[in-house]
DNA sequence: TCAAAAGTGTTTAGCCTACACCCATGC
DNA sequence: GCATGGGTGTAGGCTAAACACTTTTGA
């Protein structure tokens, strides 16, 4: 009862104070033990994974409504994300039709159709670094967790579709721009940046041809210290020149407007 | 009075068979006389430019809601169309602001809001063959016709910007993908599909090595005929192998949903 | 002392660039 | 015949790829 009212109210809201007819929707990206990453959030009551989204209020830039959802769901802000696709089929529904779909939901007949109605809704992607980020659920869903991404099971609606995208687009991305700078923490190693390369490429590269193309763009800092703890010999640990970075990235980023 | 008419009934049809908040632009380009030219409107009793535009029924996929217009404004159909950027800002005035935006456009007060309120935009461009084209304004505007990309004015809302990123997208899509079918004849020679690139990068490009790239896509076939009637040496006509065209896009492209 | 990871330079191949001469056609 | 544009191949340079040994560290 306090739900379904709750509920009504959050539709309400939706109705009155967001624009009707365009949403959108995140991958969140995080890099941990070699593994990449993408948040889901689990819908209340059902085992059925989404990526999490969000809607734009009247007065607000559709950039910002992207970052404050990233904010929502993670904690986090000043993050890398770009837009990458916006979907705009009737029928947005890989997995299971639209029929499945609704009732895996689990929502009141009289409100179902305006949280599963036709949307246009535009997907952006973010990289995040995993350890600072906190994963938060929203009102629909109970759960909000990492999942190896290729361990991701049948998403919601076109979900799946659209992290498929959005992979493509970082590694077109990766062979014309730097990446890493919010993936990895302050100070890494190079073997870190590496493997986070290798493993949104889903290949393997060698060390040393690497090193010189990295070093090449001249955006890494290395530090005097090293990283010690580790097994074996010690690698340097290197940090973003930020300034240098974001350089780089404008030299050939889009803009967003 | 019968335009006023008219107008309250438009706005009607848009309230209730399509889309609010959402919309679309489309950037329509042709080459002619070793220009690239793009497609614009001009409003109705005013020397104002812009974009055509369209909106999304209820029931019609984004993407066959960019076909439509596409139609809608040049009777082509089948044509190479491509998303490029959504634009989502809440005052996506570059030139002048709302309030002048609005006073240009000379509509009655009451409708003005409508017609001028808050939208997110799908911008697409086209690639079409400038002779086939037939250019056709719509309610608002008065006339349609083809401007050199580089002498369009000052246009309404945020369309220079639109036609800016929409020409960046085509120049970094040129480097990985083959560009041209829809935008030469069926026939046509190596020189001709060498000013097009050259048109659209705003370079000149070696004779040679152009040929010696183009013929290496392997898509290309050329013709036992010649061009005749030129005031020189005849060259060679070529065509494009539609399979293996086709197969180029495929094997790069981002899908549409 | 051994295993595992990290640091480092050189050689080679492929691709992209630069470049020049001959030929066909219309005037 | 001459001016204009089109057809064609090769040599050099640069970038990217391939590749091996030495050093450090913890177990």
């Amino acid at each position: 009862m306090e739900y379904k009212k709750a509920l009504q109210k959050l539709v309400e809201d939706f109705k009155t104070n967001f624009l009707s007819s365009v949403s959108l929707d995140l991958a969140i990206l995080g890099f941990h033990d070699g593994q990449l990453k993408v948040l889901l959030l689990r819908w209340k009551g059902t085992d059925e994974w989404c990526l999490p989204g969000g809607r734009i209020r009247h007065e607000e830039n559709l950039e910002a409504a992207a970052y404050r959802t990233l904010r929502e769901r993670t904690g986090l802000h000043e993050i890398f994300l770009q837009q990458f696709h916006t979907f705009g089929d009737v029928m947005r529904y890989t997995n299971f039709s639209k029929q499945e779909t609704m009732a895996k939901l689990g929502l009141p007949d009289d409100v179902t159709h305006e949280i599963v109605s036709r949307d246009i809704s535009v997907g952006y992607y973010a990289l995040v670094e995993f350890a600072n980020a906190v994963p938060t659920p929203d009102f629909f869903t109970e759960e909000c967790r990492w999942w190896d991404i290729d361990q991701v099971p049948p998403l919601l609606f076109d979900h799946n579709d659209m992290i498929k995208l959005a992979l493509k687009t970082l590694r077109r991305q990766l062979s014309y721009q730097p990446i890493g700078y919010n993936l990895l923490p302050d100070r890494f190693t190079m073997p870190d940046l590496q493997q986070l390369y290798e493993t949104i490429l889903g290949q393997s590269l060698d060390r040393r041809n690497f090193q010189k193309r990295m070093l090449g763009y001249n955006i890494l800092e290395r530090l005097e210290e090293r990283k010690t703890g580790g097994a074996h010999k010690a690698p340097y640990l290197y940090r973003f020149d930020k300034e240098k970075y974001e350089k780089a990235l404008a030299d050939e980023i889009l803009f967003v407007g």
